[in-house]
DNA sequence: GTCACGTATGAAAGATATTTTCGGGCGGGG
DNA sequence: CCCCGCCCGAAAATATCTTTCATACGTGAC
């Protein structure tokens, strides 16, 4: 057991049954998935996926010598990239990205710079705002691991309460889910308050659910309540731009959401507000699925109740 | 020169400059191609090029052997196939061939009813309100009176303090917006109690301006503060999915929102927040450019500031 | 500053996949 | 019936991909 532990990963085409560790192999969600994994990945890797998310028709013209010679790394590296990208080889993420070439070159332009500059006019900036966050939209749908998705759901819709953690623009996120969830009668509670989250999540125990928000997937104020959840036996969800932060050491499922470039102009909170909205979203309505007999009445009775709040 | 004459044409890749035969490698159009030369195909041959043509993506997945021995041919006939339709070799077949699948993927796409049943699957849910969203985010863009916009940017880019009602869903939105603003060094405050809104709202007088967001157009708690600073002077901005409604009477510029169709499952909560938050970005953004001198160093300095909150 | 440790990285060996070569077999014409 | 030529697949040769392993690098402790 010397062995560096990425490298064991690595070999998961052998007698792994039980171990499909994120994902089958992407279509076309390529370009999220390399912001998504690059800061975990090493410098080198790191070019190599550069490359690669870049030049997609390009590098399936290329074969592991020549993309390795391209940017300036060697064979190894770049099936280790390949790898970390969530495909068996290197073979078979150039089939991708041939599927990839092939798709963009007949689907849409997808010109528009998307970088938004001081003196743009107010209608590029709305133009672009809204084509950035269908893009992010798109990513977080494409890179939403369905099976995680599905087990938060299913632990969710019988669970006893609920606890969402988040600070910042995340906790306005839990607290949207919160008030969804309540609105179909289950028993839901938001944190912002760290102390408060860290005193609640002690009350939690098996059958109940923690769900920590966080883009870093490193804030301490949201690890912190999922690591004691997680320790008292609660279902624990983690919904993060990281997989591989520090917040999913503590989580039973972990929902990825995508990660934008971002610009001066345009903080990443923008960007990854959305995502977790798409996928608070998801859960929401997977949960209300799950529990459709108890979950319609009530829906009808919230919407009865504010009825009259309307002026005229 | 005993050689067979197709078999020296095969060899293409030697020093044979002038002759292009035919095409470059054909990207789409390979059923065609197909047709086209099936009949100067020996019989083994034709069954390889039926295969690929049947089942691109199937046949992507496969190595020389493994298509070999799916027509009950050989490798070498293989390779002959992927000549005569054009390619250098299998291996560029191959990829034309996962081009082709990944186009014919994405061909499919729109075919989604948007409309979510109880028993769809997760997949298909996440599909769908991704979908939904992006629409939503479409239809927003595209209905958004870019000059009422830019009044409202440039009264809140010099305003003295900045005041934003909203309850419920759109309370969330008011508090996005305001945490924004506040990072880039504007005074501003988010309402969702009615009463300390209108208590508040007493303050404003002309320079201030107050925001109010409410899809229905007629939420009292929201409509009610808004006329209060209206009437004390301050400029009002009102976003809202009803431009009819009570609350344009007292708004000096109305952003609008777009009304989704919701569904038992798909409340109207979803879609207009989505909707709101791009006018609300919209609105930041247009305020950060016109602020830009102060609100860049402001921005840097709040990231600086949360570093330190990350783990490891 | 220096040491020890763990990690990242590329060179080269090893395994697969692809391409080429080569000869057997089959069918049609003499 | 025999000969000729072409189709076809087995196996060798080559290219490509994967794994292993030793080295170098950076990092944190002392």
């Amino acid at each position: 057991m010397t062995q560096n532990v990425k490298e064991i990963f690595a070999g998961h085409a052998a007698g792994t049954p039980g171990t499909a560790p994120t994902a089958p192999p992407a279509p076309a969600a390529l370009a999220a998935k390399v912001r998504t994994l690059a800061p975990s990945m090493t410098r080198s890797m790191q070019r190599v996926a550069e490359a690669v998310a870049g030049d997609p028709a390009g590098c399936a013209a290329l074969t592991v010598t020549g993309l390795a010679e391209l940017t300036g790394t060697s064979e190894a590296t770049v099936v280790r990239t390949a790898r970390l990208l969530g495909y068996p080889g290197y073979r078979d993420l150039r089939l991708a990205l041939a599927g990839l070439a092939a798709q963009q070159q007949s689907g849409r332009a997808p010109a528009i710079t998307t970088d938004i500059a001081v003196d743009d006019p107010i209608a590029d900036v709305v133009a672009k705002l809204a084509y950035d966050e269908q893009q992010t939209l798109a990513d977080t749908a494409a890179g939403l691991d369905t099976v995680q998705l599905g087990a938060a759901v299913a632990a969710a819709a019988t669970a006893r309460r609920i606890d969402v953690y988040g600070v910042g623009a995340s906790g306005l996120v839990a607290q949207d889910l919160t008030q969804k969830l309540l609105r179909i009668g289950l028993i839901a509670h938001a944190h912002s308050d760290p102390h408060l989250a860290v005193t609640n999540a002690v009350q939690l125990r098996a059958g109940d659910v923690a769900i920590a928000i966080t883009h870093s997937g490193s804030t301490g104020d949201v690890v912190e309540p999922l690591r004691v959840a997680f320790e008292r036996g609660a279902t624990t969800v983690a919904i993060t731009g990281r997989p591989d932060g520090a917040v999913a050491q503590y989580a039973d499922h972990v929902l990825t959401t995508s990660i934008a470039r971002e610009s001066e102009l345009r903080p990443a909170a923008m960007s990854s507000r959305t995502s977790q909205l798409l996928v608070v979203d998801c859960l929401f309505v997977g949960v209300a699925q799950k529990t459709y007999e108890t979950a319609a009445p009530s829906l009808a009775a919230s919407y009865e109740a504010l009825a009259h709040r309307h002026r005229r």
